[in-house]
Formats: structure tokens, C-alpha cells, sequence
DNA sequence: TTTGTTAAGATTGTCGACAATTTTGTTTTT
DNA sequence: AAAAACAAAATTGTCGACAATCTTAACAAA
């Protein structure tokens, strides 16, 4: 675990950040600890040594940590304790089967809301990760977050809030932490940026069905790519 | 709001219930306080009032009130207090585009993963369902509670812990609070149950496809049943 | 009357201390 | 030596008090 000794609880600059008590903005750092891999799967959340270290009292840290809970990013048992979830591959393929559901829905509304303003900007996205790929050439190292990106927007454009908060709030967090565990790189750049080409055009052209049925196999080859892995794995 | 004075923190008999800690026994209290609308949506979420209602002290209050956030079935502001969420119609609109995507994976999953005797029970309470609508001749009334009941039995059929997380721990919540808080009476019971049976053949027989397809016909239906009575409210 | 200011009140946020429970380590018994 | 019983330590759960912030209500100015 990497240390974290004494660290300040850093004031958000002013942006959108309305999560001004010491709860929430902690809640987000212990986020980004556990999502980037500074404290590991199946570590023990101590309360004393946490509050320590952000210098607050056990009070709001645990009112962050009940907020953890319900991100699944840790698993609580009473008068036990906490602890950063350990994601094991089954609960990740079981992740990639709700996103081809949610993003398959995402993308069949998405088509009848998104603005072409929005629809412009996310293929400027686009633009940008094929550039960042050329550059890089094959390797793509970046797409870590960039994919996750273009997922979104596209969740953003369904303009529906609940698919929103279930997948920006806590799916998309585990997806993130896996690929920082395992180091993951997406495995076929140019493949997976044209697939996100083949979408955002069907979601211009207005067409549901084709977006929706591009969007799920697109996430569902994804998983197959993760179950191949995975036996791969296991020959060893 | 139904006075809630002094009430006790009941002791759950054995069963389950792992939650032993204050705040987890008055989360749940909580939450079938908000479901049930003894707590009216839009009600502000007093916690010297609710510490005093429940007998304990505000500090495990907090917690059950972070862990409602997490359950969507509050909303809170810093430094000025949690509320109970208030549905509008276009919410509960969103939530039957989320329960088409996943229920439709959950009845695709199922219908490969249901063993015989889970496939039986399921039939078993079709059938008791059957009976109670024969029994109070159309009405249907207990329909309220018992149609989630069959759509869980097959989420919990796909056996993907995710999909049942999210279906049971926030969504299906606020489904009831919605039923509850406008009385709704499932339009048409005979029609669902036939429904109910089909969706169940088709993963009787292993089809996947046909069950995920029949499944989101069936909500996609109720949605826009839901639409329809919201248009005519507004020609009032 | 309406608007803006200010002060009192109430509520939320935070802390430190104590109680209850679990975990650890030691000793005792078989 | 292994298992059981016990004691000590550490951790989690709970509480009451204080600080920070927001809400209100009264008052003043336009």
C-alpha cells in the first residue's frame, strides 16, 4: 500500500464540487485510493489509522465509509470492520453483462436525445483518441481512462439520470479499478475506436435499434475478450 | 406523515439479519417508512427529531441517513439537510427504461442459468397469484407487492449478483414508494400473469433470446401504460 | 408595502470520551 | 503438542458537547 502518512484533506479549487464536509470530500479521496490500487483489494479499512492519516475524526470517516458501502467499493461487516472489495473476474464479466444492458439502452435513447451539438463533441472525442493512438502507435496506452470516456458521453446523451448515477456512480468505478489492478490495455485500439465511429453514426443517423445492438455487441466482444484472458490464465 | 412517537428499535426475531448495529436497524426502518410514504416525499429529515423518534443519538443516525443517500431515497444538501426524494413521473419513466435493459439481460441469463426446481417455484407462485386474482375477481389489489416478487424470482434466476444488487437495493425501492404513493393497482392482472408465464416458458425451454425479448415487451408495455395515465392527468 | 440588514435561534458538522465487541496472545488442561 | 479457556489489547459502536453554518424573524431603509 503505498503510504499516504499525513495527508491534507486538499481543498477542491472552487469547481463543481458542492461536497464541502469532511465526510464527502474524504469519501472521494478514499475513491481514488481504492479505485487507482493505493489501497489494495481486501485491505483492511482501520478507522483509527484512516482518521490518522487525514487528519479527522472517526465521525465523518465513517459516515464516508457507510458512503463506500453503498459504491461497493468496500464491504462492511458489523463490529468487524471494513474492507476494499476484492474484485474477482466473475463479478467483473457479471459487470460487463449489466453495461451491455444499461449501455445498449443508453445508446437506443441516446439516439432519439442527443443534440448534434453533443453529437459533434463526441466525435471530436474521437478524433482526439485516434490521434492519441497514431501517436503512440498500437499501444494506446492512454484508453485506460479515454474509453471509459467515450462511454459515458454516450450515457450522458441518453439523458436519462438514473443510468447515469448507476453507472458513472458506482459501475464504471469498478470497471476502472480492475483495469488499474490488472493493468489492463485495451487490447485492440483501432478496432474498439471504429465500433465507437460505427455507434456515434448510427446515433446521428437517429437509429436506436442499430445503435443499441452496436453498443451491446461492441461491450459484449469486450467480455469475451476478458473470459479468453481469464483461460488463458488459468493454462498457466 | 403518520406519527412515528417513540417508537422502538425493533430487535429483528433471528432471521437474517446480520445488521446488528443501531444505524443499519434504522436504515431499514427508514426506508420502509420513506417506501411506504409514512416519511412523505419532499419531507425534510430532521435529525434531532428522528435521533429523538428512535431513541438513539445523531451519530449513527448520520450514517443510516449517508446510507439512504446511497439508496437514492434521499437527497441531501450539506449544512442545510437530507430529504426524502419527491418522484415525478419522468423519473419513474427513466427507471422503466433501467429495469427494460436489465431485466431483459437478467430473463436472457436466466433462461441459461435457472435450475428446474427454481424454474417450479417461480410457477408455483404464478399460480398463487392466479388465485388471488380468481379471488378478488379483477381487482387484484395484493398485485402490488407481488408482481415485484416474480420479477425478482427471475433476477435472482440470471445468479448475477450485480443485476440483483442493483434491481433490489434501489431501484425496485423506488418502484414501491411510487405504487405505493399513488395507490397504483396493476392495470391489467390477467394480462401480466399470462405474461409472466410466457417470460417463464421461454426460459423454461432455454431460449434466452425470447425471454429477454418478452421481458422487455412487458415492461415497455407498463411503461407507456404509465405514460398514458400521466397524459391524462394533464387533460384535467 | 417591499427590500435589505442584522441578530437570535435552530440545525448540521465535528470532535473526544466511553461502552460493547472482537481479536490477539497467554496460560491451562487434556 | 494440540485444544480450550481465559485475559489483555485493540477496534468498532455509541453518546453528549461544542463549533460552524444556515434559517428565521425582527427591524430599518427605500
Amino acid at each position: 500500500m503505498t503510504e499516504v502518512s499525513e495527508v491534507e484533506v486538499t481543498e477542491q479549487p472552487i469547481s463543481n464540487s458542492e461536497l464541502r464536509t469532511l465526510a464527502d470530500k474524504v469519501c472521494e479521496q478514499l475513491v481514488t485510493a481504492i479505485v487507482k490500487g493505493d489501497i489494495p483489494p481486501g485491505h483492511k479499512i482501520s478507522e483509527p489509522e484512516l482518521a490518522r492519516t487525514y487528519g479527522i475524526s472517526r465521525g465523518p470517516l465513517r459516515e464516508a465509509i457507510r458512503r463506500l458501502e453503498g459504491l461497493r467499493l468496500v464491504v462492511r461487516v458489523p463490529h468487524v470492520g471494513a474492507r476494499v472489495v476484492s474484485l474477482n473476474t466473475d463479478e467483473l464479466l457479471e459487470i460487463y453483462h449489466v453495461r451491455e444492458a444499461l449501455e445498449g439502452m443508453a445508446s437506443r435513447l441516446a439516439a432519439v436525445k442527443m443534440s448534434q451539438a453533443e453529437i459533434d463533441s463526441v466525435r471530436e472525442l474521437l478524433h482526439e483518441h485516434e490521434a492519441s493512438i497514431e501517436k503512440i502507435d498500437g499501444h494506446a496506452y492512454f484508453q485506460k481512462e479515454g474509453d471509459l470516456d467515450f462511454h459515458f458521453r454516450i450515457v450522458q446523451g441518453s439523458h436519462n439520470d438514473k443510468l447515469m448515477e448507476l453507472l458513472g456512480g458506482e459501475l464504471y468505478h469498478l470497471v476502472r479499478m480492475y483495469r488499474y489492478q490488472f493493468s489492463v490495455s485495451k487490447s485492440r485500439p483501432q478496432r474498439a475506436l471504429k465500433e465507437h465511429h460505427r455507434i456515434l453514426d448510427a446515433i446521428e443517423e437517429g437509429d436506436g435499434e442499430l445503435a443499441e445492438i452496436l453498443m451491446r455487441r461492441h461491450i459484449s466482444t469486450a467480455r469475451r475478450n476478458i473470459e479468453v484472458k481469464l483461460t488463458d490464465q488459468q493454462k498457466d
